[in-house]
DNA sequence: CGCTTAACGTA
DNA sequence: CGTACGTTAAGCGC
């Protein structure tokens, strides 16, 4: 089995709807779509599973079966079949007739007939072909199949991950799995029913009782024939429900002698044409793809460098078995100095690196040039692996793939490091900003269309240093370098190798480092906002006497909307929205204690768990060590996450006692801060243009000041605080596609005055109005938008006939440029700065970045120089047409250090 | 137990 | 009917 058997033709024949929309479920919509936003995701998973069973199983004759409509006998028999199906999604109805041209150009023969279902269609086919010796091979995600499945035929099933993996039953594995032989499978179908066709079964009754009965009684009709002596529940239901058994049993049987103008030996798998496939693959703007397609008629499909193939096990193998890799060596000593000098020349864009990590330490490695791999234990302190020692300290280039985690594990293994050219990771990211790719396995997947072997956790053996997966992972890493370097644009790729990877060691440190936070303030912050929610809620219940749980949007629904009587709130999916802003509108249309309670027992509970979760996240050194993902956002923006330190409280006195527990370590003197400040308001001058707020960033004024005396008319020493507040508002609302809607929410003004506030706005400041007009207008062009700097984030859902998801799209896409300039902005000053520290020989440390600021621990008596790095750093890291300015403050604690 | 939702903290 | 994130508790379904 798994084998083919060199004596028989093989027969692939596939049920293109069910394969379809299994690959339209198993990959997200939004990453795959031609620029014209064409959605491709469900012929892109097709044809990359086609190419895999035609690599891997090499059939010599080939079909795939469509449905023509809804209706077929089946329908006709029983109106109810398959009728709880909701409407087809159009994103995935467009692709059907692209999967067939597709499947045209590549030569495969595709078919249909009226009045019948696909599945039909493969059960003659199948059905023949074992009868006339072929090995027949069926595709089919529905389970009816099953019953085709016998000694020459052969079902390969979808798991619930995508198309890409197939488990396959043979009759063996079908027993295995069901406890039952395939032609037994419909009987137990019709037994319990198959909700997805809306074929209602047995109630009560599951696989487990189905297959039990089958052992007792034979067959569907022995069941009922002894339906009386079945006992409880189960049994009555049984003779209640004799009648959907039999209909279901009726509808699953397969048709196995559709009459189909084709005979077997006109399937013959046809030659693919290359130059017939390349205009319709560019049309749907499958890059990897063609590229595969040329591998397989070029025979290059493995790519193997002639190393031995690694056996694997046939019975459980996936259909989508990668290629192997070579087999791995371990050299020492002068081995090992001499085949990494030779394998770097060889390598000039550089070596593939993986290390093994262990509970945070590396205890191996594996190393990768194009045609041999290295599998290398490490220890400290032993000669033997001097070489690799100073090959990782050396610049000699290397390509990782989420290289971050493991330079912290290099660090406190007490190696050096150096010479980090690519982590593909990122390099993934930069293509698909919405990242679909989060791991090696993932990439490999969709840039080679291969899948990583899973080795088996339990089976390693730490203590030996010898994960047999180091050496495949810098193998595919390797591998995987020139194709995702391919798919980026020259100034996207210029930013990965100036930007991003400069970054990943500067990250790496920061992640380390930590930050100092005192534990007794935030256990006394703890106790303090424990005791006031507490007390709160007390006075809440008394308001409304009872008590519920105030965490609860249910329970609160049913205090405020039926014991209160307020007015309904804006609508959600679950219900009424109690949101903060919500409750601050009907305390002024229904003004009741308790709603005020609530709000101030929901901040207190809010900081509390902030407060408690940092607490928690205290490590042993007295120290909070984030973890900064440097591919979180689609923008450009760094996250932080276990713990977020990004999201701190600021803006109460309450919240302001959090930032006082971020202290500065004992071998330090204070902490700084520098911030950017109006930075995305600074880059919305340079992207636009605009004379007006140029001209008010190079006047130095206070910029809302100056933009409320034009808007106002007014000189700026007139400007009051309530026109500086809503000017504010506008300026900052503008870069995130605010509507006179939302800013007249937001600033609780009429609809007439927002809207007049926004005519004023942009006759002063036309130029503003213009750019952003023109970023959608461009993205929706390119299907992308760019950054000062180059970075691309495309927009499928721009040219969505869906208004809300086209909206949704338009505002993100006039953000992006604006929030992505300033996250490449600072990510170039980190780069700076670390490197400017490090050169100086400064004992001063960076530590946090929160999108706009950096906070840095202070060696004693490094103030002033810090403060002067920092500020030339981050000032000078890009050259706008406005100055960027940088607020530095010092302080004991982070919120001494805010100015 | 794992998943989704509402809510809310930051820039 | 304002972008970008991460975290939490509640509630639901298995």
């Amino acid at each position: 089995m798994g084998v083919p058997d060199a004596d028989k033709p093989t027969l692939l024949v596939i049920d293109g709807h069910s394969l379809a929309f299994r690959a339209f479920y198993a990959l997200p919509v939004d990453s795959f779509s031609t620029r014209d936003g064409q959605h491709t995701n469900a012929i892109h998973g097709f044809l990359s599973m086609l190419l895999l069973l035609l690599q891997n199983e090499k059939p010599t004759h080939l079909a795939v079966a469509f449905d023509i409509s809804r209706q077929s006998f089946r329908t006709r028999e029983y109106a109810e079949y398959k009728g709880n199906r909701g409407e087809t999604p159009p994103e995935f109805r467009g692709q059907v007739p692209l999967l067939q041209d597709a499947l045209k150009a590549m030569g495969v023969r595709t078919l249909e007939k009226e009045d019948f279902e696909a599945d039909d269609i493969l059960a003659t086919l199948a059905t023949r072909g074992a009868a006339e010796g072929y090995r027949v091979l069926l595709v089919s995600g529905d389970r009816d199949t099953i019953q085709l499945v016998g000694d020459d035929v052969t079902l390969l099933y979808p798991n619930t991950q995508g198309v890409s993996q197939l488990k396959r039953y043979d009759t063996d594995a079908v027993v295995e799995r069901y406890g039952i032989r395939p032609e037994q499978y419909p009987d137990v179908a019709a037994l319990v029913g198959e909700t997805s066709d809306n074929l209602p079964g047995i109630p009560k009754v599951g696989e487990k009782t189905a297959v039990k009965w089958l052992g007792l009684y034979g067959d569907l009709d022995g069941i009922l024939a002894h339906a009386d002596e079945i006992k409880g529940v189960v049994g009555q239901n049984l003779r209640d429900g004799r009648e959907n058994a039999v209909r279901n049993r009726k509808l699953n049987q397969l048709v196995r002698d559709v009459e189909l103008d084709v005979e077997l030996d006109e399937l013959v798998a046809q030659p693919i044409d290359l130059e017939s496939v390349r205009p319709i693959f560019e049309r749907l703007e499958f890059r990897t793809l063609m590229e595969r397609v040329t591998k397989l008629v070029t025979g290059e499909a493995n790519g193997n460098g002639g190393a031995a193939p690694v056996p694997v096990p046939a019975a459980e193998a996936a259909v989508a078995e990668a290629p192997p890799a070579p087999t791995s060596r371990i050299l020492l000593d002068e081995e090992l100095a001499t085949w990494l000098q030779r394998a770097t020349a060889a390598e000039p864009a550089g070596l593939g690196l993986s290390l093994d990590v262990v509970d945070g330490r590396v205890i191996g490695a594996g190393i990768a040039s194009s045609d041999e791999s290295l599998r290398l234990p490490w220890q400290p302190d032993r000669a033997e692996y001097a070489p690799f020692e100073a090959w990782l300290a050396s610049d000699a280039p290397k390509i990782m793939t989420d290289a971050k985690g493991q330079l912290k594990a290099l660090s406190r293994s007490g190696l050096a490091f150096d010479g980090l050219v690519l982590d593909t990771l990122v390099a993934g990211w930069m293509v698909r900003p919405i990242l679909q790719e989060k791991s090696l396995a993932d990439l490999v997947a969709f840039y080679l269309g291969e899948t990583v072997p899973q080795s088996d956790p339990a089976l390693l053996v730490p203590e030996e240093g010898m994960d047999a997966g180091a050496p495949e992972y810098a193998w595919y890493t390797l591998r995987l370098a020139p194709v995702v370097l391919r798919s980026l644009s020259e100034s996207s790729r210029r930013l990965l190798a100036e930007v991003e990877m400069p970054l990943v060691p500067v990250l790496a440190a920061m992640e380390l480092r930590g930050v100092t936070v005192d534990h007794a303030e935030l256990a006394e912050l703890s106790s303090d906002l424990g005791e006031r929610a507490a007390a709160l809620a007390q006075s809440a219940f008394a308001e409304i006497g009872r008590e519920v749980n105030l965490g609860s949007p249910k329970q609160l629904q049913e205090v405020l909307f039926d014991q209160l009587g307020m007015p309904k709130t804006r609508a959600t999916k679950t219900g009424y929205t109690t949101d903060a802003s919500a409750l601050a509108d009907l305390q002024d249309s229904n003004p009741h204690p308790f709603l005020g309670y609530l709000l101030e027992h929901r901040d207190a509970t809010k900081l509390r768990q902030i407060v408690e979760s940092l607490d928690k996240a205290i490590a042993g050194d007295g120290r909070i060590h984030t973890t900064y993902g440097q591919i979180g956002a689609a923008t450009g923006r760094m996250s932080s996450n276990d713990p977020n330190l990004q999201n701190i409280p600021i803006r109460t006195a309450e919240g302001r006692r959090i930032r006082e527990a971020f202290r500065h370590g004992p071998e330090y003197a204070e902490l700084l801060t520098a911030d950017y400040s109006q930075i995305e308001m600074r880059i919305m001058a340079h992207l636009s243009g605009d004379p007006g707020l140029i001209e008010a960033f190079n006047a130095g004024e206070d910029l809302h000041r100056f933009v409320g005396a034009r808007v106002f008319s007014v000189d700026p020493v007139d400007v009051t605080p309530l026109m500086r507040t809503k000017v504010k508002a506008m300026s900052y609302g503008l870069a995130y596609g605010l509507s006179a809607f939302g800013l007249s929410k937001q600033l609780r003004i009429d609809r007439a005055e927002a809207t007049q506030l926004m005519k004023e706005y942009f006759e002063r400041f036309g130029a503003v109005r213009d750019y952003l007009r023109g970023v959608v207008e461009q993205a929706k062009i390119d299907g992308y938008t760019e950054t000062i700097f180059g970075r691309r984030r495309p927009f499928p859902d721009l040219a969505s006939p869906n208004r809300v998801l086209r909206e949704n799209a338009e505002r993100a896409a006039l953000n992006s440029p604006i929030q992505g300039s300033a996250a490449d902005i600072i990510k170039i000053a980190m780069s700076r700065v670390e490197a400017d520290i490090a050169a100086r020989g400064l004992g001063s440390r960076m530590l946090m970045q929160v999108h706009d600021e950096l906070v840095f621990e202070v060696a004693p008596g490094e103030s002033d120089v810090l403060e002067a790095v920092v500020r030339e750093g981050m000032a000078n890291a890009a050259d706008l047409q406005v100055p960027l300015d940088v607020q530095i403050g010092r302080g004991a604690n982070w919120d001494d250090a805010a100015h």
